[in-house]
DNA sequence: ACGGGTCAACGAATTATATTCGGCCCCAGG
DNA sequence: CCTGGGGCCGAATATAATTCGTTGACCCGT
């Protein structure tokens, strides 16, 4: 990981998509050297895999919320169960299993308050070992880049 | 949106750097017919861009916590100051404003313990506005694909 | 039913890009 | 000082993206 990774690391979270004689003229290299870093990383482990970031309101999912869930009993069986329900839904974009007050983290996008309404009372409390949940409306949601190091 | 958009929608999530001819073939059409609705589907809005997802253990950020705020007075002027602020902190990575509860929920991604310590002690805190501040570490996160209609 | 017009799709030709590979240079170890 | 390894380079080759003239399907008005 020297400055030459950083800097592709950081451009190529910026966009995958830009070609490799791009990015080794951006940096002053060769596109042949450029080739191999990116391979290299990739090789590494430290790149993973290049996603297309989709609008989701043109999707008919304009509403995203986060519902934040606990459950009883907090077993790893439980939780592991649990987990697995939710990352079969639809509407989910993401979840995070957390230390602390709540155990679940559940990021949804949907069509409308409705279909929210109907994700939370239909889908989630059909399942016995949810203990609470509590439901946020998302007004906006940003995501930043990683800076690599050295 | 036909179901060739859509199943372009799929693809591109799953692998944003997939060939046009290898999205073509896949579909059964032509690449300058596969092309033309990939920039269509740009030119739309549908898709926004092509990241890369990094692995943050690599990056020395192996570490994950999310940060529920609330801030006081809850005004637009408050909110859009601390959003602004918090946006700016490297360790974050993305951040979400809330209804409810809580006013913002702060996803960051830390070197170590300390490191978390740190940006919740030394950094958040010296915001005035900050009323409440609860942190979780995050065990395990996963993020789902948008699946298309039409 | 017929004719005209529009639009998306096609595929050959062109342009641009990725990828390979032999050679060179620099540096570290002996 | 000699030597080996690693990374980089750039020309050559393979693959892919992009353009554009053509074609056929569909829709609409007559």
């Amino acid at each position: 990981m020297d400055e030459l990774d950083s800097a592709l690391v950081r451009l190529l979270q910026e966009d995958g998509r830009r070609s490799n004689r791009d990015l080794a003229r951006e940096l002053g290299i060769a596109p042949s050297t450029c080739l191999e870093r990116v391979r290299s990383l990739r090789a590494r482990g430290v790149l993973l895999g290049f996603r297309t970031e989709v609008d989701l309101p043109s999707l008919g999912r304009g509403l995203q919320a986060v519902i934040a869930v606990r459950v009883r009993p907090p077993s790893r069986r439980v939780i592991e169960e649990f987990r697995a329900f939710v990352e079969a839904m639809p509407e989910v974009l993401s979840v995070f299993v957390l230390t602390g007050g709540d155990d679940f983290l559940i990021h949804v996008a949907v069509r409308d308050t409705e279909h929210l309404h109907s994700v939370v009372l239909d889908e989630l409390t059909k399942r016995t070992e949810l203990a609470d949940v509590r439901t946020s409306v998302v007004y906006s949601h940003m995501s930043r880049k990683v800076v690599a190091p050295a």
